[in-house]
DNA sequence: AAGACTAACTGAACGTCGTTAACGTATCAG
DNA sequence: CTGATACGTTAACGACGTTCAGTTAGTCTT
């Protein structure tokens, strides 16, 4: 299982030591993907994969902590770029949250052990100075920007009130999809036979309450509740 | 740091051999408290808490696995009474679930190691047989039907429509506040300064737009409705 | 072309971890 | 008092993260 990957391995030229950084991160990515278990992914493991003596990983990495947060910035962009893809799909900004909810829920349970790690580990005690995102979680905030842009987007169509906070809306529907699908991989069964559908409900029903919420006591226009009804699908 | 606990240790007699299984516990679930890092309850660090030697856990439990499972079903019945006592504050059940779901936050906000304990750890491999709730996990199981009695005086009380499954509603309502909470712990300064509003509001979001989803296209009574926009609290 | 420089990498080791097997010992029945 | 045995210990194994002194091999100078 833990058998080498290749030959003997040429070493790096003089100035492209960074080259390793890349491939180190890659094996531990994969690795993770393969085993599909987390305590499977040691920094000897990942050595051996890429073919080099253990040490070596120090060179790239301050620590093997470090070296999982840069697992988790890829993992980022990864869910970024397919979330950012499905809401494309869409003209209507409203659909557009939701298609960006389905990717997040698709992709966690399609890489469970990727997603523990990104999401389920507690911030690293020295990288976090207070700021909302820091370090290589830097990623995580571009994704949560982009989150709040397509909020923007829909309070710019009427979706929700020009009153309403992009950040705290785009917060909950965040905490909502990770919610309902961090359950499904933390207490399976607990979603029935289906937990796409589960979470698209979890989905649903949290952009309906915050759309609601961000209206009530406005005399609505009608184009604004319908798109609102529109996010309604039927429960499982 | 990891000095023993007491002077000489009198061995349990002949058939108090299960009182040294409480006091593990117990150690475990301290030293989680104090030190607050899952990383350094160790096997050994926890046997010299409770002054006896490292191999001794294992006549007690079968690995580090099982006794993390067991302090998870020790925190989860905490967890489970807080819950309790929070939702007998009030009569009205609508206001009876969102007083769960804050003691719920409260407690992870509180006790953030002993909430990722319990809540994010995957499945043991071997202790999941597909049964929604297995193994000590059977605790949270009784957790979840608490908030399903929950859910269904709620129904009984029309603010969820009667053609509404109380599970259904469970699971929505525990995915959002575990969602907020775990975002707040996960990601810090995502929340603002007040991680318990932001907790709040999820929770209202969820919860209204759940009642609204149950009750679209039903002509409500006016109490339930009522009922409904009570739940509701302005946002931070 | 030869040698020096140094970035890139390795071998061996330390301390800690979870876990197991073989071994003592305090307690109770008779 | 004397086994029998439940209760617990000592010693050890392999794997882990990490460190440090040492070695190799590209590249630059002369």
């Amino acid at each position: 299982m833990t058998t080498a990957a290749a030959g003997p391995r040429r070493r790096a030229r003089r100035g492209e030591g960074q080259h390793l950084r890349g491939e180190i991160l890659a094996a531990a990515k994969d690795l993770l993907s393969e085993t599909g278990d987390a305590d499977l992914v040691s920094v000897r493991a990942v050595a051996d994969r890429v073919g080099v003596s253990t040490p070596s990983l120090y060179l790239h990495f301050a620590d093997k902590a470090a070296l999982l947060d840069s697992v988790c910035a890829a993992v980022f962009t990864e869910l970024d770029t397919l979330m950012e893809a499905a809401a494309a799909a869409s003209d209507d900004p409203f659909e557009g949250l939701r298609a960006r909810g389905m990717a997040y829920v698709r992709f966690a349970l399609e890489n469970p052990e990727h997603y523990r790690l990104v999401m389920m580990r507690m911030p690293g005690h020295a990288s976090y100075v207070g700021t909302p995102f820091s370090g290589d979680d830097i990623v995580a905030g571009a994704t949560y920007h982009h989150l709040c842009d397509a909020v923007q987007r829909c309070i710019d169509a009427g979706v929700f009130s020009s009153t309403q906070d992009p950040a705290l809306v785009a917060t909950t529907l965040w905490a909502a999809a990770h919610g309902a699908v961090s359950l499904c991989l933390a207490k399976p069964g607990i979603a029935g036979d289906d937990a796409l559908a589960m979470c698209d409900y979890v989905i649903s029903a949290s952009g309906l309450g915050v759309a609601l919420m961000s209206h009530l006591g406005e005399p609505g226009p009608e184009g604004a509740t319908a798109s609102l009804l529109a996010f309604f699908r039927p429960p499982v």
